[in-house]
DNA sequence: TAGATTGTTAATCGATTAACAATC
DNA sequence: TAGATTGTTAATCGATTAACAATC
């Protein structure tokens, strides 16, 4: 029988990998995977994978066969999406980034829900972003009040971001999904934080093509 | 004296960090900074500021002062932007996230320069992308065979990146930013990818509020 | 000088990999 | 049964943190 522990931060990290995977065995009619196979598949190692199984709870693997493909995704899914439920989510910041982005937020399987979508730009509230009017950001306040929202997506310049996220904190807001260059996670360590740095994700690849053997 | 070691992974992630905090205390007119003090400010620890310049080259840092905000920047500077030529881009897929996504790559303060973007639609054909035009996808080895860009940004479905990367590695692209869910480093695993799995990110971060103490 | 802070080595911590008995 | 594969413990590896002599 499994132990399960907490995962670590590595962990989770790999387990949309795991779940992306399966779905596609899943989807092939394989029902049943080995460690092995999985890792080789996935570019890592058959140990890594019984490790992580055994972190993430009741995984039912039968030795001389391997794990059963749909008591994996039934078991990743409880995990990353709950009972269902979808997070109530606002989306701060509707340019271009904001505009691609919230097509992410409202996809049915990743866990949320898009409630509502602010900018400070006269010109974009009122229209229309994913079947969602753009508020106001002076808005924020009430709306929040009424409505309760978990997750705050942020599409904003640094400035911006640093203005808003205390306010998004005070709000309750418990959860960020952070493309700013703003580092929410320092300000506030008590929120979870998903820091997306676009330039810097860049900059690091720039580095290792410059410095490369 | 230091005596730099090649940079790991980790420090290499934490190099754009270092360098955007730096600017601002540049702009903040601070000339000299110690370990404890930026370690405060990013979160960190001095023992780390300390290890991690440890690895980048000769950052001169004097005892009971601390470094050179001027000479850390141009150490790193010249590790993330090397001697100021721009890495030759192209875009691929110009969907609302290849859209969004082209005004990073064009930025200044990356060290790229997009020099084509390309689609398959015939409607996005033609039409214009921060003032490139783009191209079909079928004059991609035409372009490259002319061009030999090194670096190239996926903004594509799954089936689309599977299909096209190979392409890509056989046309000599060095380097690779990943919008994606095919995971690149596993089919190539010789070429540089930063892969940036939005979809993941955002299931990530739902597992992490949904499983919160 | 005295206080502060570096550069660097050593200690700790955590994550990955290896090994292997249990067993399907 | 024999071969394969798990679950789990131990070993290794690497990254972070602590410590401290050197010295500005």
């Amino acid at each position: 029988m499994n132990t399960p522990g907490k995962a670590s931060l590595p962990v989770i990290k790999r387990l949309p990998k795991y779940y992306r995977y399966l779905r596609t065995l899943k989807n092939d009619g394989i029902t049943s995977i080995s460690s092995r196979e999985l890792a080789a598949q996935m570019g890592t190692t058959a140990s890594q994978v019984r490790q992580d199984f055994n972190c993430i709870g009741d995984v039912n693997g039968r030795q001389g066969i391997g794990y059963s493909v749909e008591n994996l995704l039934s078991i990743l899914e409880h995990l990353l999406f709950g009972n269902g439920d979808l997070l109530p989510t606002i989306l701060i910041g509707c340019g271009r980034l904001g505009k691609a982005v919230s097509r992410f937020i409202t996809t049915d399987t990743n866990g949320y829900k898009l409630i509502a979508a602010f900018d400070n730009a006269p010109d974009e509230v009122g229209k229309e972003i994913n079947g969602i009017q753009i508020l106001h950001i002076d808005e924020l306040e009430a709306f929040c009040a009424e409505h309760h929202p978990e997750v705050a997506v942020l599409c904003l310049p640094r400035s911006g971001a640093e203005e808003i996220s205390g306010r998004l904190v005070a709000l309750g807001i418990q959860g960020f999904w952070n493309f700013s260059h703003y580092d929410l996670s320092v300000s506030y360590p008590d929120v979870v934080v998903e820091n997306v740095h676009l330039g810097d994700s860049l900059m690091s690849l720039g580095y290792r093509l410059r410095n490369q053997d």
